[in-house]
DNA sequence: GAGTTTGAAACT
DNA sequence: CAGTTTCAAACTC
């Protein structure tokens, strides 16, 4: 049925559209495309290798609906996600009220209601997130074809009736990531917008001027029908399926933030949706049984806080931490809401309207100036919205307003409820809410008031021992507009909590920040890219000599050490919970989790932060094992935790490392289009996969390379065509990495 | 909380 | 590219 509904749906999209080349087009419905994909070497290669399907999968799960909570970190952490296009800088909702209104430990759940930013619902939202779930495998699909076929992405130029822009829907195809932003931008500008402030500088930024962003996705959705076709060969795979849910939520959020086509949107585009929504659920809970840590119960592994703790800190990007706000908002948001629970409609466009207006609202107030808002490129917030939209519409439609979430949060507070929606997982089948909901809720509702709740305890007693406050930036000479500031680095704005004094990094010098984020990326295009990278344990046939060190994951340009021995959070190898690797040139090197010359296997570092998760448990009184469980089975994923419990900081920017790891291991069996490309990437959809691949993925003939000497133009190499290009595992390792790039937003605009 | 240490980032 | 300086986090007291 969804199926038929959403090729319905292409097939509109389709007829009013003019393609170029309709013989593109028709295969596109016919799925030759993708049969084409299956047979080249690589996409056998990858099938054979891990849980990671082809995009066909992808439509599958759009079917299926699984949800994949790993997927979807991984999502969030990628800025495409967050399509909050506008700066494409991350810009934390700074509301002062907020945090007077928090408690001294900064506990979000009590925020005051009153803080809440109503959002406006456009009249047509609906319609733009019903089109917006129908284009979501589109999207995805779209976004391998990108790395696959870019040569044949063009687009005839499209029928003006079809409202869709040719060019807009060329450039999605080759650059998924981007147009979420781009398409944020051109509807600020149109009329009855909700974001109307959100870009400034579309110039620079926005990748794509089509004025209508329906065009765009109509682009997508002609081939949408093609996609359909290959459900069927994935649907075996649940856990491929979940984490195809996943990059579909991730992708609904996108779109849905960035605001669906309105045309597009239709009733049975909503039914489509609440399928899909209760079959991820449902699938989640089985992927989580699923997991290779056995022995413990689905529930208790979803119950575990801590372990989502690690799998975001894991996965999360550098600015996971400001996403993760919102989803603790969420969760406890949930919990208040009275008919949270029940909410059914998700199909209901209002709910994704308010999903959308709560992403909307958020950059509103980013875009005023101080608000602080986690809003996050790509992250997770979106995605969770959309799958959390049955909440979600619940609470919105009671209160009829939107509440922003408030970035106040501290980092450490952010981290325990990205846990969350694992816990909402288990939620969910209790209360029938999804952890997804929670984590929308947490986007937009306030903070739930009720300090009792279980949730709320977990988090502090994780975090008893961090700082009572997330830590932010404490630049004082560098105005936060340098590396120096983890912000910046992060790709996020200041917010109050913030010490940084003459800080620039602000929604308001959203112009400043940009340039000098551009000036950066030029000097080293990969300086927002993620700094970690886990090894792919699964994907051995990549043979980097990174491999060779005991630590899975490895820091990309390794640390430098001299004094510290990579034993103390100076060391960004240990801070991130990684081994040194043979790029290290470290002194005296005795990182715990594995020096440079291998000394230290793996297994000690999955043990003693398997010990720490179990000491955590202990106290907290959870599920001991599921935070090992999960902890356990993410950790193959992705990168150690640090010996402390706390999430080191610069660990958030290595959860984007995460994010390169799952895509690489493919354990998880997240596809490669889970993860958004990063903006940096976005200019060359196939760029040079050696250059921005991090070594460890690479192949073993650069791994050594520095990053800095990567050129810019060297990007722009088609992967099909390189000398890797021969060996076929090579020409796999390489898309999955394309796919997997870091997704911190790029501020060089697309040419 | 102040001061020191450390290593990345930035600069020359 | 190497050396130096700057910077802010991590750490110590």
């Amino acid at each position: 049925m969804k199926c038929g509904m959403l090729k319905g749906t292409c097939e509109r999209a389709s007829s009013s559209m003019e393609m170029e080349t309709p013989d593109r087009t028709k295969a596109a419905s016919s799925s030759a495309p993708i049969s084409k994909f299956e047979d080249s070497p690589v996409f056998n290669y990858i099938n054979n290798l891990s849980p990671i399907k082809p995009v066909k999968s992808i439509h599958i799960a759009q079917t299926l609906g699984s949800l994949s909570f790993a997927s979807l970190h991984t999502i969030f952490t990628s800025p495409q996600s967050s399509s909050l296009k506008e700066s494409r800088f991350h810009r934390r909702y700074q509301n002062l009220d907020l945090s007077k209104l928090k408690s001294p430990s900064r506990d979000f759940e009590r925020e005051n209601p009153n803080g809440r930013a109503e959002a406006v619902i456009p009249e047509n939202f609906g319609a733009r997130i019903s089109i917006a779930s129908t284009t979501v495998e589109q999207l995805s699909e779209h976004n391998e074809f990108a790395f696959e076929l870019p040569h044949t992405l063009d687009y005839g130029s499209g029928s003006p009736d079809s409202s869709t822009n040719q060019d807009m829907s060329h450039q999605r195809v080759q650059n998924f990531d981007q147009q979420a932003e781009p398409d944020l931008g051109n509807r600020q500008t149109g009329p009855g917008r909700e974001w109307p402030n959100l870009v400034p500088d579309t110039a620079d930024l926005l990748i794509f001027s089509s004025p209508n962003d329906g065009e765009a996705f109509q682009g997508i959705i002609q081939r949408s029908p093609g996609l359909e076709t290959g459900l069927d060969a994935s649907i075996s795979s649940s856990l491929l399926q979940n984490n195809v849910a996943g990059l579909q939520k991730m992708q609904l959020l996108s779109q849905v933030a960035s605001g669906c086509n309105p045309e597009m949107g239709d009733a049975s585009e909503g039914i489509e949706i609440k399928h899909t929504e209760e079959d991820l659920r449902r699938q989640d809970l089985e992927t989580m049984g699923s997991f290779p840590c056995g022995g413990l119960n689905n529930e208790a592994e979803l119950y575990d806080p801590f372990a989502e703790i690690k799998t975001l800190s894991n996965f999360q990007l550098g600015m996971r931490r400001r996403c993760l706000d919102f989803e603790m908002v969420g969760a406890h948001y949930h919990k208040s809401l009275p008919d949270s629970s029940n909410a059914s409609s998700l199909s209901h466009p209002e709910g994704m309207i308010a999903s959308t207006n709560l992403m909307l609202t958020s950059v509103n107030n980013k875009r005023g100036g101080e608000s602080s808002m986690c809003i996050l490129p790509g992250i997770g917030l979106h995605l969770n919205s959309l799958a959390s939209t049955k909440n979600y519409y619940n609470a919105t439609t009671h209160d009829g307003s939107f509440s922003e979430t408030r970035s106040a949060m501290s980092c450490k507070e952010l981290l325990p409820q990205s846990v969350i929606p694992n816990a909402s997982d288990k939620e969910a089948d209790e209360s029938g809410n999804g952890f997804l909901e929670d984590n929308l809720l947490a986007l937009v509702l306030p903070e739930e008031p009720n300090p009792n709740s279980p949730r709320k305890k977990r988090r502090k007693t994780e975090h008893a021992g961090e700082d009572d406050g997330c830590k932010r930036c404490n630049c004082k000479k560098s105005k936060c507009l340098k590396l120096y500031c983890e912000c910046f680095a992060a790709g996020v704005y200041c917010v109050e909590p913030c010490a940084c004094q003459g800080c620039f990094n602000k929604p308001i010098h959203e112009d400043t920040v940009l340039a000098t984020r551009r000036q950066i990326e030029s000097r080293n295009p990969l300086a927002f890219a993620p700094k970690v990278i886990r090894a792919p344990d699964s994907v051995t046939e990549i043979g980097d000599e990174s491999m060779k060190t005991p630590a899975s994951a490895r820091h990309k340009r390794g640390c430098n050490c001299k004094k510290s021995s990579c034993l103390k959070k100076y060391c960004e190898c240990y801070q991130a919970g990684v081994g040194c690797s043979i790029n290290c040139q470290c002194e005296g090197c005795k990182n715990k989790f594995g020096t440079k010359d291998g000394s230290v296997p793996v297994a000690a570092a999955d043990c003693e932060a398997e010990d720490e998760e179990a000491e955590k448990c202990a106290k907290t009184g959870l599920h001991s094992t599921t935070p090992s469980r999960l902890s356990r089975s993410l950790s193959q994923m992705a990168v150690p935790l640090p010996p402390k419990s706390k999430p080191p900081r610069s660990a958030f920017l290595t959860t984007v490392g995460g994010t390169y790891a799952l895509n690489a291991t493919q354990k998880q069996g997240k596809a490669e289009f889970l993860l958004p490309l990063s903006p940096k990437f976005e200019k060359p959809p196939l760029f040079n996969a050696e250059d921005e691949m991090p070594e460890i993925l690479r192949g073993s003939t650069t791994p050594n390379a520095d990053i800095k000497t990567a050129s810019p133009n060297r990007k722009r190499v088609s992967p099909p065509h390189g000398e890797l290009d021969s060996s076929p595992s090579l020409r796999s390792s390489r898309r999955l990495i394309l796919q997997s790039i870091p997704s911190f937003p790029s501020l060089t605009p697309q040419h």
